[in-house]
DNA sequence: AAGGTGACGCCCG
DNA sequence: ACGGGCGCCACCT
């Protein structure tokens, strides 16, 4: 585990942010699922180092992103997995055994459509 | 420069 | 439900 976090420049993290801000209250994304929207398929595993390395205090509401099976992934740190529950129970999404349905609250962003154009 | 690591995901007993 | 194994792959030392 990094404990000295670099800046983070790297534009692939940019792009899970990106990804990451889109997310509204109420809805959570899985890390592949973002990984697939950032443009980087198979990148799960760099989702969650992106989000390891955010700096305290960032608009990027990390909390909104779960594993598949609908839990809050362990961390390295005790304690942060409980921030999570609790800033995720405020949004209303944790079930009794404290884990999302992800069949109720997976986020789906909207298809552009944008067909204005013809 | 090479190998270790992991806030993942999926498959199989 | 639960654990173990493995494929994945950028980032870190």
């Amino acid at each position: 585990m990094p404990r000295q976090v670099k800046t983070f420049t790297s534009s692939r993290w940019e792009r899970i942010y990106a990804v990451v801000r889109r997310i509204p209250a109420g809805r959570v994304a899985t890390y592949g699922q973002v990984a697939s929207l950032a443009g980087l398929p198979r990148h799960a595993r760099q989702v969650g180092y992106a989000l390891h390395v955010l700096p305290e205090g960032t608009d990027v509401p990390w909390h909104r992103v779960i594993n598949a099976k609908g839990e809050i992934s362990p961390r390295a740190t005790p304690g942060w997995d409980r921030l999570q529950h609790a800033l995720l129970r405020r949004e209303r999404v944790l079930g009794r055994d404290g884990r999302v349905d992800l069949e109720h609250f997976r986020w789906e962003p909207e298809e552009p459509a944008r067909k204005g154009r013809r």
